[in-house]
DNA sequence: TCCATACTTGACTGGTCAGTCCAGTATGCT
DNA sequence: AGCATACTGGACTGACCAGTCAAGTATGGA
């Protein structure tokens, strides 16, 4: 029997917006049910669980990410070009959710991740396992790099961390301080990390 | 009139601790109140509200911690030395967190801040506050390791921004996996980030 | 056409929460 | 001693919250 409703998607969608702009315990699943246009009862057939939809929305938020990412890190596009297409990404969502939510959000996988991982494993684990998958993006454009010459030599996947650690700690302090501009520069500190002293502005 | 109770010191303590493992909106009063072991009544004589417990036990957090950031950070030190020892004490308190609290907590300051930055701006204020002070201290090392020779020039508070992002994001990613790895090599990271390719194993 | 199942509706429950209130007690000052 | 003020105890309120329930409606397939 086919799906006949599109009560399931609406339900996701709010609550990944909500729990993007308000965090975890201050989203309330009665406002995730009133922005979706959906009644509590319906929530409760779809999901067993807030927690449950929690995941859900991560999983969804992620899958509709991923062709972008594919789309920047694609082996056609030189290494370190990939990395600075995946910067425009970044920060074109968070002005994108600027002007839709009024205020900058940052990341909703470390939003979240930070809130709840002592409180809720599935989440948690959740989380953990989508964060990982953009190590993979950032770990083969910089092997790639290091293979073409235009980046030292060195543990690929640790430099990959780090490149993940500082993205993810600028776009948390663009949330608290509702600002873009410690995501302004991503790319510069990017390749700062990796090694190259200073990059030639863009064409 | 003197101060006769201890009870708003003890509940500035069970909050900074709540707070820091929980999170703002997990943490209740009364939870506070229990772990102090002082009545609501009590509570809200010493506080007009839980924001306001949150604003005084940031600032509470921020006068224990600041004594030792001079300790490390004296002009006494060599400007990398301050860097190192920084990293050591950040390491330090995450490793006696998780003995008293039972997992990795990370940093109060990020957590709170991204949890209720949208909800409450008196606290976000505070903690924006509380963050910039850590720049200083890296701003002034930073320079003087550039004077010193030690450093490649350039701007020095951009350069200080991308060590506290990088510090946070190591830090909350620790957080969220609830491992001590991802600030083990604190050092290495910031290293890289200033332009030091690799550093002399320590004696 | 008719049945099984997907979905909807809205009232309801039991618990928790921030914050209130006020009567009571201890304490320092004069 | 005695007063003013700091502090305490604990019951209480009203709002909100996650989750339940059962009776209802729509829909696709045979």
């Amino acid at each position: 029997m086919s799906r006949t409703s599109d009560a399931r998607e609406r339900l996701l969608t709010a609550g990944l917006d909500l729990l993007w702009e308000t965090g975890y315990a201050s989203t309330s699943v009665d406002e995730i049910c009133l922005r979706a246009g959906v009644k509590k009862g319906s929530f409760y057939h779809f999901f067993q669980s807030k927690s449950e939809l929690a995941v859900a929305a991560m999983d969804k938020g992620w899958a509709e990410k991923r062709p972008a990412f594919d789309d920047a890190f694609s082996p056609m596009v030189p290494p370190l070009e990939r990395l600075r297409r995946c910067a425009a990404l970044v920060q074109e969502k968070q002005v994108e959710l600027l002007a839709k939510a009024g205020f900058v959000c940052g990341c909703p996988l470390f939003c979240l991740g930070s809130e709840v991982c002592n409180q809720d494993e599935l989440i948690r684990s959740k989380i953990e396992e989508i964060l990982s998958h953009h190590l993979c993006y950032y770990e083969s454009a910089i092997r790639d790099a290091q293979r073409a010459g235009h980046l030292p030599c060195g543990d690929a996947l640790e430099r990959a961390n780090r490149l993940h650690r500082y993205t993810q700690g600028a776009l948390t302090e663009a949330r608290i301080l509702n600002s873009l501009s410690p995501i302004k520069d991503l790319v510069a500190g990017w390749f700062a990390i990796l090694g190259i002293r200073e990059e030639a502005p863009a064409a």
